[in-house]
DNA sequence: TATAAACCTTCTAGTTACTAGAAGGAAAGG
DNA sequence: CCTTTCCTTCTAGTAACTAGAAGGTTTATA
């Protein structure tokens, strides 16, 4: 399979599957005589697996050690699991920062009486604190 | 004020206050002669104001937009709900999609043995999606 | 007064994970 | 044969800084 076909197949961006190989993260099999990248079954399972990993938030570093593992047969489901609860640890922290900013962000909207006159609580709130 | 000095009291870094100066959001009232950067009260608490609303998330634009509105004093208070409501469902939206990954990825490491063993419902949830 | 420490300047480049676009070669269809 | 579509590489841009280098200035001290 060439480029545009692994693309198409694991729902990524041909731009995306060559900075992919580009970083060293999923490569290509081979290349043709004339350079085209070439792709088999098994870099087409790993792209998948990278956009999963992706869109559950890891990042590059962390979906190259995932794949590392998901390749290694003898892995420890331990170290899967550390980095996983890693990346949970972080999402848990993101969440608590967000709905405390959206208790805030949505309090002063609500105050804000948003019409005609320059009277401004959500401005006045970024000026005093 | 020369940099140093604006720096401590705004409670930002010097290559902050440096880059915000460079894109135009907060510019020195003026330079010394050996072209210190001089800072007064009033760009003071320009730089505390962009520093509250970057930490309540709004983008240098919008802090751009906030910062404009706030030295306008006839501005409508609806123009800046506006920014502010924009910014909000931005991170309700986000909030959503945060919890809904927190979920999922909490299950898979509860799911996880975490042993020594290479079974690792994480990799297969990653895997077969 | 000499000099060292602490401060300032500009400029370049690195960060994350792509994305857009340009210039040009290769393959496939009619 | 020609056109369209696909592929290649390379450069540069995104957001909001941050790190570091090379060098000038100011201030404090010996």
């Amino acid at each position: 399979m060439n480029i545009g076909e692994i693309s198409k197949r694991a729902e990524l961006p041909t731009k995306t599957v060559r900075y992919y190989a580009d970083v060293g993260l999923v490569k290509p099999t081979g290349r043709t005589d004339a350079g085209y990248r070439t792709y088999d079954g098994k870099t087409l399972r790993k792209l998948i697996f990278v956009r999963r990993a992706r869109a559950m938030g890891f990042s590059i570093e962390e979906c190259r050690k995932l794949l590392g593992l998901y390749e290694d047969q003898s892995r420890a489901s331990s170290e899967v699991r550390a980095i996983a609860q890693q990346h949970l640890s972080e999402v848990d922290a993101k969440l608590i920062e967000l709905k405390k900013l959206q208790k805030e962000l949505s309090m002063l909207v609500r105050s804000c009486n948003g019409d005609n006159r320059p009277d401004c609580p959500i401005l006045d709130a970024l000026e005093r604190g």
